[in-house]
DNA sequence: CCAAAAGTGTTAGGAGTACACCCATGA
DNA sequence: TCATGGGTGTACTCCTAACACTTTTGG
C-alpha cells in the first residue's frame, strides 16, 4: 500500500472561528474556467485522501496543506454520497478533471473543526491560500461549489445541537475567557439570548470552569474576571456521573 | 455510470431488533477457510455500494437481499476507515480476495437500523441467510469479523445517546404498545431502572403519545391499556418549540 | 463625569424524585 | 383464590425563569 490517492473517497473540512462577536465559517476561494466562462466561486478545504493513512489524518494533512492550521479539534460527521453530488453544476466538472477521472464517483466525508480566531491562529491563512472566513449568515449559498452548501446547513445544525451536550464552547474562546464570552457562544449557537444573571448562577455548579485570580486587562470599562475550562475535571465528572447512573 | 461496484466503498447494516423483553442485533453466519483452516464467524449485513445508487439505497438495498428486511428505519452513522481495518486478522483476507482486490483499502459507512420483532418481521430471515439474532450483551466480540466489533460498540453507544433526544424507542415497538412495554425499552437502552409512577406521570404531557380504546387481550393478568406514537403531532410540536426558541 | 460592560438576589412556579398499595384478568 | 403485571397520589426538593440596579474601569 502506497501513498496514491484513492480515487473515490474524500474528506473535507468545515472550519467555524469565533471572534468574540461573530461565528464564522472558512471556505477556499476557487477560480475555474469551464467552456470558456470564468467562475470564481468558494468549497471547504478538502481532497481525496491517500491509501496510507487514516481518515482522521488525512483530513488534518489537508487542513494543514490548504490553510496551515493545525492542533485543533475535529470531529467526524456522516459521509455525504449522493450520485450527482459532483456533477449538478457543471463547473464543477472541472475539479473531476484535474483529478484524471471524469464522470468518477467520489463520496466524501466532512469533518468540522473549532477554533479561536482571536489567537492569532489566522495568521498563516493569507500565506497559503486564498482562504477566508465568512459570517455562518452570510455563506455565499449560490457560489459554493458541489454538494457544499447542503454539507454547511447539515454541519451547523449538528453544531448547535452538540454544543448543547458537549464542551464545544470552550475550544472556540481564548485559554483564558471571560463569563460574557461564554454565554456570548451559546447565545450566538443556539440562537436565542440568555439571561445574565440565570447563566452565571449555573457557572459556581460546573467545577470544570475555573475561576482565575485574573481579570481583563486595557480594557474601557469594569474588567471581567477570567476562567479557564478544566478538561480533566470535566472528564472525571463526565465519568462518575456515568458510572453513577448505571 | 454504471452499477459496477465501486472498490473502496462499502455500507454495512447493524439491525436492533426488540422482542419485549431484549435489546438484539443482527449478525450473519460466515463459513471461510483459510490457509487449510475453517472458520465459522459474524459480520453484519454489508456490501460494496454501486456506482448508480445512492448511499441509502445502497444500504437498504443489500440489507433486503442479504435478510429480506425492508422499509425499516435506518440512520446512516461515521464512517470506519482505518487503513488494517480489512488486515488485523489474517483470515478476513479471504474477503478481500473474493470481491478480487486484496490490498485494496475500503472505507464502510455503517447504518443503524431499529426493528419491532414481534411484528412477525424476522419470518423471513432464515429463508434467505444463516442471519441470527444475538442479544446485545452476547454478541461474539472475538468472533466478529473485520472491524466490527467496534462498529458495534460505537453504534450501540450512539443509539444509547440518541434515544434520549429522538422518537425512537417507537421504531422498536408495535404499531400499538403498552406503557409497561414503552418504559422497558427506556430501561434496557439506557441501562437504569425508572420508577413506574413518575415514568407515567410524563406521558400525558407527550401529546404525541395517543391513548387508544383498547386493551391487551389474552394475557393473563389485567390488561394494559394501548397506545400508539403520532408521527405528525411529534413533529408539529418539535417545529413549533422550535420556532419558539429562536 | 460619562460610557460601557461587569457583577449581583429574590421570588414563584414547574419538574423531578422517592415511595406502597389496590385492581383486573386467566388459569 | 392465586399469580401476574397494570394502574394510581402525595409531599419534598431542586431547578428554572423573570426581573433592575450598582460597580469598576478608561477616556
Amino acid at each position: 500500500m502506497d501513498n496514491k490517492l484513492i480515487p473515490n473517497v474524500s474528506v473535507d473540512s468545515i472550519v467555524f472561528g469565533f471572534d468574540s462577536v461573530h461565528l464564522k465559517v472558512l471556505l477556499i476561494g476557487r477560480d475555474i474556467v469551464y467552456k470558456g466562462v470564468q467562475y470564481n466561486d468558494w468549497k471547504f478545504p478538502g481532497d481525496l485522501i491517500r491509501c496510507d493513512e487514516n481518515l482522521d489524518t488525512s483530513s488534518k494533512r489537508i487542513l494543514k496543506d490548504m490553510t496551515g492550521l493545525e492542533n485543533i479539534y475535529m470531529k467526524q460527521l456522516k459521509t455525504f454520497g449522493a450520485i450527482d453530488r459532483l456533477t449538478r453544476k457543471p463547473r464543477d466538472m472541472t475539479w473531476l478533471i484535474t483529478i484524471n477521472h471524469p464522470e468518477e464517483r467520489v463520496v466524501t466525508i466532512p469533518y468540522y473543526s473549532l477554533i479561536n480566531m482571536s489567537n492569532g491562529a489566522n495568521n498563516n491563512l493569507k500565506l497559503i491560500s486564498n482562504a477566508r472566513w465568512f459570517n455562518v449568515d452570510d455563506v455565499p449559498n449560490l457560489n459554493l461549489a458541489f454538494d457544499h452548501y447542503e454539507i454547511f446547513k447539515f454541519t451547523l445544525k449538528t453544531l448547535r445541537n452538540e454544543l448543547r451536550t458537549e464542551p464545544l464552547a470552550f475550544e472556540l474562546l481564548p485559554l483564558k475567557f471571560s463569563l460574557s464570552q461564554l454565554q456570548r457562544i451559546y447565545e450566538i449557537i443556539i440562537g436565542i439570548p440568555l439571561d445574565r444573571r440565570n447563566f452565571r448562577k449555573k457557572i459556581p455548579n460546573l467545577n470544570y470552569i475555573v475561576p482565575l485570580n485574573e481579570k481583563e486587562m486595557s480594557v474601557s470599562h469594569r474588567p471581567a474576571k477570567l476562567y479557564i475550562f478544566s478538561r480533566d475535571i470535566y472528564q472525571k465528572l463526565k465519568k462518575e456521573n456515568f458510572d453513577f447512573t448505571i
